[in-house]
RNA sequence: GCGCCCAUAGCUCAACUGGAUAGAGCAACGGCCUUCUAAGCCGUAGGUUACAGGUUCGACUCCUGUUGGGCGUACCA
């Protein structure tokens, strides 16, 4: 419909003698006002400049020329200061309403980004430690994000970056091994700034079972550290399994110093002196792409910091031919995102192909009381402690509910909540009383295919179906703007639509037509809600 | 100090990237179950969009400044 818009809008343009280039970019959008029609363009307020008339004026003029079809557009009026208002004929609706019918699982699928290959790099937690609530929302991002992706024609690869060699991994088996002694009584001293969460023990004590106090003389920390990794990277990979994310593939950082692509980086750099030497360290310039500081690539020690393999790395992802790298960082991490940009730059590559997707901290509240976490010492919240708490598909909710943008305060005592408070059963109870109702039904009469859905009159049956098509646009928005909590709001409008019709009409008990024709529209509710749902990453149950 | 993000109803948040009378949920108040799930529906109340300027037909949205909060500002990741 809006590229229909689109097209007779800018022919009747094109009558009124603007030339080809002077078009402007046609938006149509949904009034927030349904009595503002269905759809709206501000094109008329755009153009006083260019055409020197009045808005209402230029209005009057295009619509005079505006050749609409009458089985989409039923009435075209002016408003307000020039906005041109749409209302759709209702043979559209039901033509609308009874394609989401034939698509069923595949309704909403839109070609906004076909044939794209796309890279989503999330989560990324070194295996230094289980899951927290901070990588949660991380993870429930990129999985939703790559979705939306996937839901818009993309073609989604999603990637786990981690690094299981350098410091922190050194302290992990320091700190495996040092539990491991105590388990044994033997003298045994906790590095300073070792992981002290009950996992250690945990993995020190399956240490000790399987191969008893032969450990005990070992000078080497790398068994204890390859134990560790083992362990956790099972952990986190079940995590995220409970949570409905599935990788396609995990990057070792270190790849990158074995093919000699870190060593190619400094070298270009060095050549385009970009890079030096000073202190024994080799620095980044990056005092020229407006930072006051320049960075450190290798510290004196000869080991890289992080942003050397980061940069590395976002050369080989687009060495693999991505179109687009969408990399999900928490705010603590935003500093380092322009130095990989100017860093692969330097390198020839094109960085409007890497995109990075912000969100904010999470603060768990508890009965209005926050909750402080830390993840050196042991009072952290995992993030399988709280779906055991909470459960998995209000979890997920949750950590998409707001904007990627804005801190999210996760209240534990509403996400326990299984009634009212809960916005996640909202939606799933709609789509199990419609379950329920479509049981019913199949056990009362056999169904003809041919509907007449042109029957649906009633106010809230015509709400809900001008809220069914907008399904597409609302994914649309989402994977453009890499948020999923427009999806979200967009299907609590559609809940609400939907419960407002069940209060007002009847589908059982009505004369055959109608009721053919509402279970018809019930269907294509069920559809869309267990469509959105599943996009989500949540459970459509068919009973609550 | 400097950089990024944020400030909207009592609380948690939206607002289609500049559009029409700023919307939901919770909390409050008042109605609605002998009929498909009341985990629901309908209604009432609640606002100087932190503050002060500016840009224009039009600003929660863009620009400048102020206040208050978060994060960063390492030869840590």
């Amino acid at each position: 419909m809006e590229t229909y818009l689109q097209k007779i809008i800018s022919q009747a343009l094109l009558k009124l003698g603007l030339s080809e280039e002077q078009l402007p970019d046609i938006k149509i959008e949904t009034p927030k006002d349904p009595t503002h029609g269905d759809a709206a363009t501000n094109v008329a307020m755009v153009l006083p400049k260019i055409l020197k008339k009045n808005p209402r004026a230029i209005a009057e003029e295009l619509i005079s020329h505006l050749e609409s079809d009458p089985k989409k557009i039923k009435a075209i009026e002016i408003a307000g200061p020039g906005f041109i208002n749409f209302r759709f004929a209702e043979d559209y609706l039901y033509d609308e309403l009874a394609e989401i019918l034939n698509s069923g699982t595949e309704f909403g699928k839109t070609t906004d980004n076909q044939g794209i290959k796309c890279l989503v790099e999330f989560v990324s937690a070194n295996p230094t430690g289980p899951l927290t609530v901070g990588h949660g929302r991380n993870a429930v991002l990129g999985d939703t994000v790559s979705r939306l992706l996937e839901w818009t024609g993309a073609d989604v690869q999603r990637e786990y970056y981690f690094n299981n060699a350098g410091r922190q991994m050194r302290m992990l088996g320091l700190s495996v091994q040092a539990r491991y002694l105590e388990e044994l009584k033997l003298d045994s001293e906790f590095p300073e700034g070792g992981y002290e969460g009950g996992y250690i023990k945990d993995i020190a004590k399956q240490l000790l079972e399987e191969h008893g106090d032969k450990l005990a003389d070992k000078e080497d920390v790398t068994l204890f550290k390859e134990k560790a990794e083992t362990v956790i990277f099972e952990e986190i990979q079940n995590t995220l399994g409970r949570m409905n994310i599935e990788m396609d593939s995990f990057f070792n950082e270190h790849t990158l110093y074995e093919d000699g692509s870190i060593d190619q980086v400094v070298q270009t750099f060095r050549e385009k002196e970009l890079a030096y030497d000073k202190d024994g360290a080799v620095w980044f310039k990056t005092t020229e792409f407006g930072k006051d500081q320049d960075t450190v690539l290798i510290k004196s020690s000869g080991e890289p910091t992080y942003r050397l393999p980061d940069i590395a790395y976002h050369a080989n992802k687009l060495d693999r031919g991505f179109d687009l790298c969408i990399d999900v960082f928490g705010a603590d991490h935003i500093d380092t995102y322009p130095d990989v940009l100017s860093g692969i730059d330097v390198l020839g590559y094109d960085k409007e192909k890497v995109e990075v997707l912000v969100y904010q901290f999470v603060t768990l509240v508890k009965d209005g009381k926050p909750f402080k976490m830390s993840t050196r010492k042991a009072n952290f919240v995992t993030l399988d402690e709280l779906m055991d708490e909470v459960g998995e598909d209000v979890t997920r909710f949750f950590f998409l509910m707001r904007s990627p943008n804005t801190h999210l305060e996760f209240d534990i005592t509403t996400a326990k909540e299984t009634g009212e408070k809960n916005p996640v059963f909202y939606l799933q109870y709609a789509h199990a009383r419609i379950q329920s109702i479509l049981r019913k039904i199949d056990e009362i009469a056999e169904f003809i295919d041919d509907i007449d859905l042109s029957v649906l009159t009633h106010e809230s049956e015509i709400t809900l179906i001008k809220k069914l098509i907008a399904f597409p646009e609302a994914i649309s928005l989402a994977a453009q703007h890499r948020e999923p909590h427009r999806l979200i709001t967009y299907l609590n409008e559609l809940a609400s639509s939907f419960t407002s019709f069940y209060h007002d009409c009847r589908i059982i008990g009505e004369v055959e037509e109608i009721m053919q024709a509402r279970t018809g529209l019930a269907k294509a509710s069920a559809t869309v809600l267990a469509n959105g749902l599943g996009i989500l990453g949540i459970e459509a149950p068919d009973r609550m």
